[in-house]
DNA sequence: CTGTGACTGGGAGTCCGTG
DNA sequence: GCACGGACTCCCAGTCACA
């Protein structure tokens, strides 16, 4: 029983400050897909925690948000 | 001209983190690889900024470490 | 505007070795 | 103990059609 518990943990973090932060910024999945140069049902894949993806792409969504990788992470 | 700066950036980071703290606690790669369940030849390629690991790696390193993931990438 | 299944190429992650 | 290489499997990056 629960045998992914702490790989599910962080990518639902991700998932819930992803979606609220593009809230606070009164964007649309496609328009912050635009600003981070990523697909758009890509970003509705991360804000739903159906992904894991590389730092790489956590550093383009911290960099369109204007915060910090680890402010998505932790 | 600088094609892909912001990508080797937090890998570096990554790489110079992980390597200080892993020292701190005076731990050979293999017995840092031990601890966070992770594979030797791995962790000298992410010490050396050779690779672009995925989230769940990087909660692995911060649990075995006993830091916050932020902590390896800010 | 967003969720979801399916797809492909390339890279994530493992394991064998060497100096 | 660490850097580095080759080879392997499997999953991630990135996209599309459709609901």
């Amino acid at each position: 029983m629960t045998v992914h518990v702490a790989a599910m943990d962080i990518r639902e973090r991700l998932a819930r400050n992803l979606r609220l932060l593009r809230q606070e910024k009164g964007w649309s999945q496609e328009a912050f897909a635009d600003e981070a140069g990523l697909h758009r049902t890509y970003i509705s894949d991360l804000e739903r925690g159906a992904r894991n993806p590389t730092i790489t792409v956590v550093d383009k969504l911290a960099i369109a948000l204007g915060v910090t990788p680890g402010r998505l992470l932790d």
